[in-house]
This record gives C-alpha cells, structure tokens and sequence, in this order.
DNA sequence: GTAAGGGCTGGAGTATACTCCATGTCAAAT
DNA sequence: ATTTGACATGGAGTATACTCCAGCCCTTAC
C-alpha cells in the first residue's frame, strides 16, 4: 500500500537524496507516518512519472514546479493545467522537429567522411 | 576574410564570453593577429555550427572536447572521428525515439484532461 | 591628447539540479 | 542493552556550462 522512501527510490530509479530534493521543492508531497517517514502511494509512482516525461522533454524544474502546484491545488486548475500541456506539446514537437534536422546532418557529415575514408 | 570576435559573437549568436570559453575548453583555436586579438574564420564558423548541432543532440561539452581534439589532430583521426560519429547517431537515434514516446504519452494526458473538462 | 570602443587575461560568481555529510531518532535483531 | 539499519533534517559541496568583472592594451574619433 505504501512505499518507504527506499523502496520508491528503487521503485521509481531516482536517489532517495532526489527524491527529498524533489518534495523540498514541492514537486511531490508524500504523506508521512507516525514517525514522520514519508510513505508515497502508487499515486505518486504515476504522478512521478509523469514528471520525468515532463524533465525527459526538457521542461526546467520551475515550470515543473508551477504544473506540480497547480495540480496540488485541485481540479479547479484543470484549464490552467491544461493549457500548459498544450504549450509544452509544441516545444516538445519543435525539439523533435530540430533533432531530425541534426540528425540529417549529422548522416550526411558521416556519408561525407565515410567517402573520404573510403577513397583514401 | 576575417571575423573580430566581436562580430562572429553576432555571427554565431554564441556571447563573445562563450567564444572565450569555448576555446579555453579547447573547442575552437582562432589564430591570433599582430595585437594578439582573435581572428575567426569561415571555416571556424561551420565548425562552429557543427559543434552546435552536437550540443543540441545533448552532447556533453567534454565529449565534444574530444572530438576537437581529433579534429585539430588532422586527417589521421578521422576513422576515429567516424566512429564517434556513428555512436552519437545511435544515440540521437535513441532519443528520437524516447521523445516520440514521450509525446504520445503527453497527447493521451492531454486527451484524458479534454474529455473530463468537456463533462463538466 | 584624451576619451570611447573594441579587445585581452585571470579569476570570481551564477543557475540548475542534484549529491553528500553530520547529527539525530526509532525499531528490530542479537 | 546495544548495535544495526533505515529514516529524518539542515546545510555544505559538486558538476556543467556559462557569465561577469577588474584591470590593462590599442586604435580611432574629436
């Protein structure tokens, strides 16, 4: 039912030293027990990784910080919420359109050296 | 023929600070004229753009380092060069795929969101 | 001839995102 | 009863990639 900081930190593949980081910047709030341990839900599990899509397409931790308190705020920010996912939809699809521009290049500097190679 | 540093900062859009550390880092080597200021050329511009594609597709400066390294080193690095070439392909390859399954992700939450906010 | 506008260096400072450490609590095992 | 192991906190330290600054040198414009 609950996760001990250890096991999450196993669970979810960030430190333990990451993931207190994470809660000191309200990215996540687990509960805590009677000895003031903190014991995160399999909500959590599927709220972090959805904040590790959010890092993996680049968005900085501030802005994953305004999503994370809007979404600790409650339903009523669901437009708001929404909106930013919409916004970072496009950055991502810009940042996909710019990696296969690289990646065109990056073939033709390897065809380009491969026949200098070659003919050597 | 020649850029100030100055004007290849505006030509790159790198800070003219950024020119100094990159090639305190050893990424660039502009010559020098008889006042011992900075002198870019053409060729120190593409080879600037490369270098920046290489950091888009998030390759560490270190790496690039050696990478400048075997380029200032001539032709005799190149099949090394080749291959580091052809292990960063793999890993723009990479990538590209993870950003693929990061946007569908994201465009299924962003559907979820839609369709719970039209219910209300 | 002096002031402004570049450029130079070495070194300090900054932002981001962790990572490590000292010190302390608590519960279970020996 | 004490050691072990997992957890707690506050705060310092680290890596990466810049960014800024003080103090100095030249050249050109007024």
């Amino acid at each position: 039912m609950y996760f001990s900081i250890g096991d999450f930190s196993k669970l979810t593949g960030l430190s333990i030293d990451t993931l207190r980081y994470y809660e000191k910047e309200n990215l996540i709030r687990p509960e805590r027990n009677k000895h003031n341990q903190r014991q995160y839900t399999e909500k959590d599990k599927t709220w972090i990784d959805f904040i590790l899509r959010l890092k993996e397409t680049a968005m900085p931790l501030r802005e994953i910080q305004n999503y994370a308190k809007l979404r600790y705020a409650g339903d009523q920010t669901m437009k708001e919420r929404l909106d930013m996912l919409h916004m970072h939809r496009e950055s991502v699809l810009e940042k996909k359109k710019q990696l296969e521009n690289n990646l065109k290049h990056l073939d033709q500097k390897i065809e380009i050296y491969e026949k200098a190679n070659r003919s050597k």
